[in-house]
RNA sequence: GGGCUCUUAGCUCAGCUGGAUAGAGCACCUCCCUUCUAAGGAGGCGGUCGAAGGUUCGAAUCCUUCAGGGCUCACCA
C-alpha cells in the first residue's frame, strides 16, 4: 500500500480519536526540501472539522502518530504543515517487493468494454507532414496509456479516400502523368500523388486566367474551368461504379498506402483497423431517419434536416442536405454507430486538431441525444497547430515540414552529435545507423510529447531539436549508463536488501517511483502523455543525482552494492517503460 | 459580433483535487572528467504567474470583467 493511502487512515484515525471528529479525507504534499520529512499532512484543510489551532493540532496528530504508526518515524509543524519523516524499512519493502516486477504500475485489463482511439486519418492526396506527426504521436501514446491504465484499446483510422479532391490528382496523373509510378519514378507513392494534386490545382489556376482574360467574372471562372467539370464527371463516374475510374483510383491509393505505411513504420505507430470514406460515406441516414423519428431533428420545407442546439447554448446544424445527401456530420454520426457495433467498445478518443473543437461538440451532443449509452464517453483529444517560426503551415504554398524529412534530419542529427562523441566506434555501421534512430526519434517524440496537446507549438525547423536538459535524448542517455552499470555488475536480483540505511538521494528515488501507478492513471484520466513525460525526466533527474553523488561501486558493503545495482535497474525499467507508453525505444548504448 | 481556447524567467515548458519562499531545461557565469558513459552533476543570475477586481485562513490554480494571440460559427471535409 503507498504510503499516502497508508497514513490517510491513520490521520483519520488519529482525529478519531483526539478530537472525536470525522474528516472527509486528508491532504497531502511532498515535504519541501528545507524540511526535515517525507511528506507533509496539510493541517489548514482539517480546520473546518477540527476547531483550534493549526500548529497545536499539527503537534496532536503528529505525537499520535509517532507512537502508533510504525512507518512515522520522527514528525515536525511548521505553521500548518505537519512534516513525517518514513521509515527507511518502509521504503525497503516496497523496494523488495516491487523491484523485478516487470509491468509495475501497469494494471492488466479489467473493463470488459473497450475503447477505441482514432487517429491520424489521413487525406489520400497530401503527405504526410509534421501537423499529422503530433496526431499520430499523441493519438498513439495515448492508446497505450489508456492499455497501461487496464483499458482494452482498439486503434483505428479513417481513411479519406473519396471525393472531388481525390479525383483531382487522379486527373492529373492521367492527363499529365505519362504513366509515371513509384517504381518508374523512385518516388515514394504518397509524394507522387500529392505531386499530382499541386499539378492539379496549378493547371487549374491557369485555365481560371485564361477565362478570366477571355471576359468571364472570376467567380464564374472556378466554377466552369474544365479541369474542375472533369474531376466532377470523375466522381460521377466513380460512384456509377465506373470501372476504369474505380481501377486507376485502387492503384493510386495503393502507392499512397505503401508510402503511409512506411511513414508509420517509421513512427513506429500502428492500426487495428481502418476505416475507409469510401465504404463510410453512406452511413449515417438510418440515424438521422430514427434520430427525425424521436423528434430529436426536425425537417425543413425544402427536406433538409437539422437539429436545434440553440437550448445548449449552440447554433442550430444540418445533418441533411434538401436533396437527401449526406454531410461531414452524417458521416460521423453512421461511422461512430458502426464502430461501437464492430467492437463493443464503451467510449472513443477522436484524436482531431483544435479547429474541429465545435464539430465535435455537436457531434458528441447529437450522439447523447439519440440516446446511445457509450455516448457518455466520447473524448475529442483536441491538439493546437504546430506553426513555423514564417507563420502557419500551408501545403499549397509549400510550407509544411514533411514528416518522412524531418525524420531523415532528426537522425542525420544524431549522428552527428554521435560521432563527435565518439562512444560507439566499436559498432557496425548498421547498429550505428539504429541507435542514431533511436535517438533521432526520442528527440523528436520526446519534444512533441512532453507539450500539453492543447497548446499550439511553434516548431523551429532551422534551430535543431536540443539533445540536452528536458529532452528525448538525455533520459535515453540515462537508460543506457544504466545499462553500463548492469553489464559489468553482474548483480543478483533476487538478493533480498532490508540492513542498509537509505541516503537522501536514494530516498528520494524510491519517493519518485512509488507515483509511478498513479501517474499512470492519471494520464489516462486525463488523457494526457505529457503526464508521463514530465514525470519520466523528474525520475531520471533524481536518478542522476543519485548516481553522480553516491558510490554503486564503491559502497561501504557488499549490501549496499546489491542495493543500488538493483535501484538503477529498477529505473532503467521504469524509464523504458514510461518511454515504450510515448513510442519511443531506448538504446543500451548511446 | 457569438462560442471555445491560450497568456508563468530573455527563450522552450512544468506546476495534480486552491497550500509553505512559483519549479525545470536552454542561454549566461563558477566549479566537478586518472574513479560506474561529462548527451552528466553541484551552484549562481533571472519572475508585478497578461491586467484589474472578487471568493477565503491561503489564489498561478476558482469566479467576473478587460487586453492580446489562436481556432470556429458552410446544404466543404
Amino acid at each position: 500500500m503507498q504510503i499516502q493511502h497508508l497514513l490517510t487512515e491513520k490521520v483519520i484515525q488519529a482525529v478519531a480519536e483526539l478530537f472525536n471528529a470525522q474528516l472527509p479525507t486528508v491532504e497531502f504534499q511532498a515535504t519541501r526540501k528545507e524540511f526535515e520529512g517525507d511528506i507533509t499532512v496539510v493541517v489548514f484543510s482539517m480546520l473546518r472539522v477540527v476547531k483550534g489551532n493549526p500548529v497545536q493540532i499539527g503537534e496532536q496528530i503528529g505525537a499520535y502518530l509517532e507512537k502508533n504508526v510504525a512507518e512515522v518515524t520522527a514528525f515536525n509543524v511548521v505553521k500548518g504543515f505537519l512534516n513525517l519523516v518514513v521509515a527507511d524499512d518502509y521504503y525497503l519493502n516496497f523496494f523488495n517487493a516491487n523491484k523485478s516486477n516487470t509491468t509495475y504500475g501497469f494494471v492488466a485489463p479489467n473493463d470488459a468494454n473497450g475503447i477505441m482511439v482514432e487517429y491520424s486519418s489521413p487525406n489520400t492526396n497530401k503527405p504526410l507532414h509534421l501537423g499529422h506527426v503530433r496526431n499520430n504521436l499523441l493519438g498513439y501514446a495515448v492508446a497505450e496509456i489508456l492499455s497501461a491504465s487496464g483499458k482494452k484499446v482498439y486503434k483505428t483510422q479513417i481513411i479519406n479516400d473519396r471525393g472531388v479532391h481525390i479525383c483531382k490528382s487522379m486527373l492529373a496523373w492521367r492527363k499529365f502523368g505519362e504513366g509515371e509510378t513509384p517504381e518508374s519514378t523512385g518516388i515514394k507513392g504518397d509524394k507522387l500523388v500529392g505531386n499530382y494534386y499541386v499539378k492539379f490545382d496549378q493547371e487549374y489556376k491557369k485555365e481560371i486566367e485564361t477565362l478570366i482574360a477571355e471576359g468571364v467574372t472570376e467567380e464564374e471562372a472556378k466554377k466552369k474551368a474544365p479541369l474542375l467539370l472533369e474531376a466532377q464527371e470523375m466522381l460521377r463516374l466513380w460512384e456509377q461504379g465506373d470501372e476504369e475510374v474505380i481501377s486507376l483510383w485502387k492503384m493510386m491509393n495503393q502507392w499512397v498506402y505503401n508510402g503511409f505505411g512506411s511513414t508509420y513504420a517509421k513512427l513506429g505507430v500502428n492500426f487495428d483497423k481502418n476505416y475507409y470514406e469510401s465504404d463510410t460515406y453512406k452511413l449515417g441516414k438510418d440515424a438521422v431517419e430514427d434520430g427525425l423519428s424521436k423528434g430529436v431533428f426536425y425537417k425543413k420545407e425544402d427536406g433538409s434536416v437539422w437539429i436545434d442546439l440553440t437550448e445548449d447554448g449552440l447554433d442550430e446544424k444540418l445533418v441533411l442536405r434538401s436533396d437527401g445527401t449526406s454531410v461531414y456530420m452524417t458521416q460521423d454520426i453512421g461511422t461512430a454507430i458502426q464502430r461501437a457495433e464492430d467492437f463493443n467498445v464503451k467510449g472513443m478518443v477522436y484524436t482531431v486538431g483544435n479547429e474541429q473543437d465545435y464539430h465535435f461538440q455537436v457531434l458528441f451532443l447529437i450522439l447523447k441525444k439519440l440516446g446511445f449509452p457509450w455516448a457518455a464517453d466520447l473524448f475529442h483529444l483536441s491538439y493546437g497547430m504546430v506553426d513555423l517560426p514564417s507563420g502557419k503551415m500551408k501545403s499549397r504554398e509549400g510550407t509544411v515540414v514533411d514528416a518522412d524529412d524531418l525524420i531523415d534530419e532528426m537522425q542525420a542529427n544524431a549522428a552527428a552529435i554521435s560521432k563527435e562523441l565518439g562512444k560507439l566506434d566499436d559498432y557496425s555501421e548498421e547498429q550505428k545507423q539504429e541507435v542514431y534512430n533511436t535517438i533521432g526519434l526520442g528527440a523528436l517524440k520526446y519534444y512533441i510529447l512532453k507539450v500539453d496537446p492543447k497548446k499550439r507549438i511553434l516548431f523551429d525547423p532551422e534551430a535543431s531539436i536540443d539533445f540536452q536538459g528536458n529532452t528525448g535524448p538525455f533520459i535515453q542517455y540515462t537508460y543506457a549508463r544504466i545499462q553500463a552499470i548492469l553489464r559489468k555488475a553482474k548483480h543478483d536480483q533476487s538478493i533480498q536488501i532490508n540492513d542498509i540505511v537509505l541516503e537522501d538521494k536514494e530516498k528520494e528515488v524510491l519517493k519518485q517511483l512509488e507515483l509511478y501507478p498513479d501517474v499512470i492513471q492519471q494520464a489516462a484520466k486525463q488523457y494526457s502523455p505529457a503526464l508521463i513525460a514530465n514525470y519520466t525526466y523528474d525520475l531520471v533527474k533524481a536518478y542522476n543525482s543519485f548516481f553522480q553523488n553516491v558510490p554503486i561501486f564503491g559502497a561501504d558493503t557488499q549490501s549496499q552494492i546489491n542495493f543500488r545495482v538493483q535501484l538503477s535497474q529498477w529505473v532503467g525499467a521504469v524509464i523504458a517503460s514510461g518511454f515504450s507508453l510515448l513510442g519511443i525505444n531506448v538504446p543500451e548504448r548511446m
